[in-house]
RNA sequence: GGCGCAUUCGUCUAGGGGCCUAGGACGCCGCCCUCUCACGGCGGUAACAUGGGUUCGAAUCCCAUAUGCGCUACCA
C-alpha cells in the first residue's frame, strides 16, 4: 500500500466488556498489517458510550492484547503526537471540529423532537416504506434559527448531505457505492451536546492521521457517512478493509452462547495463547500446515492482509484443538513442561489436585470457569512444591504426543499426583482382568528387587511376566496399568512405573493386590 | 420495507473461462502401527445456493431469486 507516505492502523474497541475474539483478531490483523509496512499501530479507546464502558473492560482489552503479544506504538500506557486515546478525553478536539463543520455550513441545526422523528419513522413503516430524515430543518433561515435558540429550544445538529452517490474503495472488495439519499441528513451532535460515532470516529482518524481503516465488516454501511463528514472537511479519505465477521457454529455472530469467546477461557481450557492467535489469523485465509508453529514476527513476514476471503468464517473449536495439538507437539519436552507447570499452577491443581481433577472430569469449560472464578476473587494459585515440579516436569515427555490442550494432562497423568485410588468400576474391571492379583504381587516383588530403576530394565522385567506367569500380554499390561493408577487410560506402562519412583510404584502395586485378596 | 455485504464438502478454504471426472485441512468412517489412550501412515465420505443469460466452453463473467448478516437510532 505504497501510496501512502506513512501506515497508520489503529485498534479502537469499545471497552463494553472483554475483548471478544472476532475484535481480537480485529486487532490483531491490524498490528500485523501496520508492522508488515513499517506503519503505527495506535490503540484508541471507544468510550463515548459511558453507560456501557468500564475501567475494567480497559484493563482486560489492555492484558489480552498484551498476552497475544500486540504492542501498540501509541495508545494508552504510550503516550505519543496523536494524544489522547480515549475518547472521552477528546473532546476540546471534537467540538473544535463541529465548530469548524458549522462554519463551512456542512452541519446544520435541527429542532425535530425525537416524538415527531418516531412519528414520522412509525408512518413510513407502516407504508412500508425505507424511513430516512425529511430535511425540514435544513432550509430554515438564521433569524429563525436564532429565535429558536434563544428560547431555549433543544436541537440537534446534522449534517447537510449532498446529493449524488457516495464511492468508497474497500481493499478486499474493491468500489463500493451507496446512494446518498439512503442516508438522510443524519445526526452529528446530540440535543445534549454530544457528538456521535460516526464523527468522533471520522475526527479521531483525522486527527491521527490513520491511513488505513481496518475493521469489522459490520461498519461498511457505516463508512458512507463517514466517507461524507471526510469530504466535507476536506480530508484525506483512508483506504478501508473491512474484514468478514467471525461467527460461531449456528452461524450466528459470536457471543458467550458459543462458549469460549474470550482469551482468557480459552487459556484456561489449556489452549495456547500462540495458537489461538494463528488460528484467528487463519481464517478466512488459506491453511497451510507450517503456519501452526508462526510466530508473531512469522505472521508479520508473510500473512497477507490484503488477500483475506470476504465471507464470515465460523470458528470451529474442534480444528483449534487440533492446531494446538499440532503445535504442543511440534515443541520439545523442556518447553512442554514449562508450560505444564505454568498452566497447573494457573487452574490450582497443585494445591487440590484431586479436586481440580473432578471438575476437569466435568470438561474444559467448567474447568475454566472454575479458574475464572477463582481469577476474579484474585484467589492467589497455589505454586508447586519441589516434588510437584519435577513430577510433571518427569511427565512431560511421557505424554506429550497424547495432549491436545494442556487441560488433557489432567485426566491422563493427575493420578500421578494423588494417592492410589479406585472407582468401584475401575476395581471391578481389575477383578475381572485373568490372573491380576498373581500379576500385580509379582511385579511388586520383581521390582522391588530391580537392580536398576530405568525405563528399560523395568520394561525386561514386564515383558518377562506374562510367559512366566502363563498370561496373555493383554491381561498382564491391563492389570499393572489399573493398580498403578485406578485407571485403564494413561501413559506408557514402564515410563510411568518408573516416573512414579521404586517405591511409589511397589505401594502401589502392593495396595491394588491387597484390594483383592 | 430501503440500502449494503456475503454465498465451493458439516467447518476453514484452493480456484479468478478450458489444467476441475473441483484440490488441501479439520471432523467423521475404515485399515495399518500398538501395553491402554494417543501420535503417525494409508484409504474413504462429502461441496460449486437456485434460475436465467453471455460464450464453442462457466465454480469462475452478467442478471434475477433465495438465504444469512449488517446498517437504516439524539448505540458504538
Amino acid at each position: 500500500m505504497p501510496e501512502h507516505d506513512h501506515i497508520c492502523v489503529r485498534f479502537a474497541p469499545s471497552p463494553t466488556g472483554y475483548l471478544h475474539l472476532g475484535s481480537a483478531r480485529t486487532g490483531l490483523y491490524n498490528y500485523v498489517f501496520a508492522r508488515r509496512h513499517g506503519g503505527t499501530f495506535i490503540l484508541r479507546i471507544e468510550d463515548t458510550d459511558l453507560t456501557r464502558s468500564t475501567d475494567e473492560a480497559v484493563v482486560q482489552i489492555i492484558d489480552s492484547m498484551k498476552e497475544m503479544g500486540l504492542h501498540w506504538d501509541e495508545g494508552p500506557g504510550a503516550p505519543g503526537p496523536h494524544g489522547p486515546y480515549r475518547q472521552t478525553e477528546r473532546g476540546d478536539i471534537y467540538r473544535e471540529y463541529v465548530q469548524k463543520l458549522f462554519e463551512s455550513g456542512h452541519l446544520y441545526p435541527c429542532f425535530c423532537t425525537p416524538e415527531e422523528l418516531d412519528a414520522e419513522r412509525a408512518a413510513a413503516q407502516a407504508e412500508g416504506r425505507g424511513w430516512t430524515y425529511s430535511g425540514r430543518c435544513r432550509g430554515l433561515d438564521t433569524a429563525e434559527v436564532a429565535r429558536r435558540q434563544a428560547a431555549g429550544e433543544p436541537y440537534t445538529l446534522r449534517v447537510r448531505v449532498p446529493e449524488g452517490r457516495t464511492v468508497f474503495h474497500d481493499i478486499l472488495r474493491g468500489e463500493v457505492a451507496f446512494e446518498n439519499d439512503t442516508m438522510g441528513d443524519f445526526i452529528v451532535v446530540r440535543s445534549d451536546g454530544s457528538i456521535t460515532y460516526n464523527l468522533a470516529v471520522v475526527v479521531d482518524d483525522v486527527t491521527m492521521e490513520i491511513s488505513h481503516v481496518i475493521r469489522g465488516d459490520d461498519h461498511i454501511s457505516n463508512t458512507p457517512k463517514q466517507v461524507v463528514i471526510y469530504r466535507a472537511l476536506g480530508a484525506r479519505v483512508p483506504e478501508f478493509l473491512h474484514m468478514p465477521l467471525l461467527f460461531g457454529t449456528d452461524k450466528k455472530k459470536l457471543s458467550k452462547r458459543h462458549g469460549a469467546t474470550k482469551l482468557e477461557q480459552l487459556t484456561a481450557e489449556g489452549f495456547l495463547v500462540e495458537v489461538v492467535r494463528n488460528y484467528l489469523c487463519f481464517l478466512s485465509a488459506e491453511f497451510d500446515e507450517s503456519m501452526i508453529t508462526w510466530s508473531l514476527d512469522d505472521l508479520v513476514a508473510h500473512l497477507d492482509v490484503t488477500k483475506l476471503g470476504t465471507s464470515p468464517s465460523i470458528f470451529d473449536p474442534e480444528k483449534l484443538r487440533w492446531m494446538n495439538g499440532r503445535y504442543l507437539r511440534a515443541m520439545t519436552d523442556e518447553w512442554l513442561g514449562d508450560r505444564l507447570v505454568g498452566y497447573l499452577t494457573r487452574v490450582g491443581f497443585y494445591g487440590d489436585p484431586a479436586g481440580v481433577g473432578e471438575i476437569a472430569a466435568q470438561g474444559a469449560q467448567a474447568l475454566a470457569h472454575a479458574v475464572e472464578d477463582a481469577e476474579t476473587e484474585h484467589v492467589p494459585p497455589t505454586v508447586p512444591d519441589e516434588e510437584q515440579e519435577a513430577l510433571t516436569r518427569a511427565i512431560a515427555p511421557l505424554v506429550h504426543e497424547k495432549l491436545e490442550v494442556l487441560a488433557d494432562f489432567i485426566p491422563m497423568a493427575g493420578w500421578f499426583f494423588r494417592p492410589l485410588e479406585f472407582t468401584p468400576e475401575a476395581l471391578e474391571r481389575l477383578r475381572g482382568t485373568a490372573g491380576a492379583a498373581e500379576t500385580l504381587t509379582t511385579a511388586a516383588a520383581g521390582l522391588r528387587d530391580l537392580e536398576e530403576w530405568d525405563v528399560p530394565s523395568v520394561e525386561t522385567l514386564v515383558r518377562e511376566l506374562p510367559p512366566a506367569l502363563s498370561l496373555k500380554p493383554k491381561a498382564v499390561f491391563a492389570a499393572l496399568r489399573l493398580g498403578m493408577s485406578g485407571q485403564s487410560v494413561t501413559p506408557g506402562l514402564f515410563e510411568s512405573l518408573w516416573a512414579l519412583g521404586r517405591d511409589n510404584a511397589v505401594a502401589r502395586l502392593g495396595q491394588a493386590a491387597a484390594l483383592l485378596g
